[in-house]
RNA sequence: GCGGGUGUAGCUCAAUGGCUAGAGCAUCAGCCUUCCAAGCUGAAUGUUAGGGGUUCGAGUCCCCUCACCCGCUCCA
């Protein structure tokens, strides 16, 4: 673990140093959560989109059984109408009350705590001892705290106070007709707290302390649109790009000819308030997403949740992240939230560990009909060749953009020792920022007048650099850490019969090829 | 939000409460150099996170604030 995390401070390291990535607002000591990209992560970051939406959407892959399908782009406001979340379900259910356990200092999903507390070990102790005898044996109640509670709930007001908690007990059991009559449940409050005010729900599962108050955490930013700040004008940063696909199906069909199965494509930023951003830029406050919502015939919804899950799985190892760190998992029925009927994700194995890069599910028609129940607004289709009219069911892939460069990145970074400079990206052609340097071997010579001409050549078609200064070693390493692919290099031999080498990043070997045939030879390496 | 840790040059780190806060690497300039962070010379770089306090004197001790990191929680 330690040598993990060491490696996740080099790739932090070497994408501050190199211009990847800076911590937002740093020169104020940053914020939490948000992350700004450099001269070479703006190019980074901006190859892999355009990937996604060349391969997506401009040249979408063919459908099963060679289908041609349609597939369109839009690119929808950040803020819409507040209906749009509380029809998503966003606005009631996006949001996670959260307790703080008092004693163990637990953070716990409120829903959650009742059920754990029934399931853990000291509440079955406590009922078995509670129902052995009648009345209640405290003697037996008042052992318990002292040994086996005190490990199993040391934050147990029973365990804390034995003699406040049982005198409390007994003056209950004396009030009660029956003692047979008095429950379990119906008293146990007076064994979790010396108020007797707390229930089942209000205490830790972990240690049987006292939690706090439940929180409201909503994860969507607010703000106020307008100038005046009040209820009415309260609108939210969107938490996915996704409903703006959905609110403007009808749009795209009405205007485009277009029929399904259809695909509609977005990249664009969203928003979550993250209670705890961590791992980097894995977890961001301000994020980008690229979403396709892909809506077909329910009864071809399996087959095209199929083709998008290994669609999406394939387009990630084309791309370079061929290791075993990229996985393809379906979820367990359990997993799933409440909108999928199927979902899977695509993992990379981070060296903070395993993460979810993109997620391909089966929305069904959830997300129409939630839509349709709000607006008023029947956004169901007419099928021409079936003559029928159904609600489209619908399969997401959504992805997360910061996420994927982060993958692209920590797949790239490659230490070897044998090399003068032993940290390097092997970023795939398609994805390096630069995608060539032009170096003069000596600043002298005549070398920069035969060099100055084929850069200027190539950087009409390709992010290139130039560079004369400092030794040559040094000028390939800085190459090697901004996982430049090919150097081109001028050297005597050029003067004489007109070749000049190229370097390979990957294994630093060099071959010779024409001064002429410099953009030649990138165009047959490069795509697009 | 709670607990723990950290904060000195771009980076890695020094500096017993005591002189003008230093060193290596990196950067830049010049020289040299015909293929892998080479060599020589020189230059630039700090509100010691910010604020307050104790002290004759604070990078160092105390308090507050801020930020980041690690846990709890999270899923694009």
């Amino acid at each position: 673990m330690a040598a993990t995390a060491d490696v996740m401070d080099k790739i932090v390291a070497l994408c501050k140093r190199r211009g990847f990535i800076f911590q937002s607002s740093e020169v104020y000591g940053g914020i939490g959560g948000f992350w700004d990209y450099g001269p070479l992560g703006v190019e980074l970051k901006r190859n892999v989109k355009d990937a996604w939406w060349a391969d997506m959407v401009r040249n979408a892959p063919l459908g099963p059984d060679n289908i041609e399908f349609q597939m369109v782009g839009v690119d929808c406001s950040i803020i819409m109408n507040p209906k749009v979340w509380e029809a998503s379900g966003h606005v009631g259910g996006f949001s996670d009350p959260m307790q703080t356990c008092r004693q163990c200092k637990r953070h716990l999903r409120a829903d959650q705590i009742a059920d754990a507390v029934q399931k853990s070990e000291w509440h079955e102790e406590l009922k078995r001892i509670w129902h052995e005898a009648t009345p209640p044996n405290l003697d037996k109640l008042k052992s318990w705290a002292r040994k086996r509670g005190s490990k199993l709930a040391p934050g147990l007001a029973l365990v804390r106070e034995p003699g406040v908690v049982i005198d409390a007990l007994a003056r209950a059991l004396a009030r009660a007709a029956d003692p047979r009559q008095s429950a379990f449940d119906a008293v146990s409050n007076v064994l979790f707290s010396v108020t007797g005010r707390q229930s089942a729900s209000d205490i830790c599962p972990h240690c049987g302390g006292e939690l706090t108050e439940p929180r409201e955490f909503n994860l969507m930013f607010e703000t106020f649109v307008g100038a005046m700040q009040d209820s009415s004008s309260k609108a939210y940063l969107r938490p996915e790009t996704a409903q703006g696909i959905f609110a403007n199906f009808k749009n795209v069909l009405d205007s485009t000819r277009v029929k399904l199965p259809l695909g509609i494509a977005q990249i664009g930023k969203a928003f979550r308030n993250e209670i705890n951003p961590r791992n980097y830029t894995f977890r961001s406050r301000e994020f980008e997403q690229y979403e396709i919502e892909f809506f077909c015939h329910p009864s071809e919804a399996d087959m095209w949740y199929e083709f998008w899950r290994d669609v999406r799985h394939r387009w990630y190892v084309e791309l370079g992240l061929r290791s075993d760190k990229l996985r393809l998992r379906e979820h367990e029925p359990d997993e799933l939230a409440h909108y999928a009927r199927t979902c899977a994700d695509v993992e990379y194995d981070f060296p903070f560990g395993l993460s979810e890069l993109e997620g391909i599910a089966n929305r069904t028609d959830f997300d129409l009909k939630a839509h349709i129940s709000r607006s008023g607004k029947d956004l169901s289709y007419f099928d021409d060749q079936r003559k029928e009219r159904f609600v489209p069911y619908v399969i997401e892939p959504s992805g997360g953009v910061d996420r994927s460069v982060l993958a692209f990145i920590t797949e790239a970074y490659t230490v070897d020792e044998n090399r003068a400079s032993p940290e390097l990206m092997k970023f795939h052609p398609r994805l390096a920022p630069t995608k060539a340097a032009v170096f003069p071997l000596v600043a002298k010579d005549g070398l920069p007048e035969i060099a100055e001409p084929i850069y200027r050549d190539i950087k009409k078609s390709y992010p290139c650099q130039y560079d004369a200064k400092q030794s040559i070693g040094r000028r390939y390493a800085r190459m090697d850490e901004a996982g430049t692919p090919f150097c081109f290099t001028i050297d005597g031999q050029t003067k004489e019969d007109g070749t000049v080498t190229v370097r390979d990043r990957d294994d630093a070997s060099q071959i010779r090829i024409d001064k002429s045939r410099c953009l030649e030879y990138l165009r047959d390496r490069l795509p697009i």
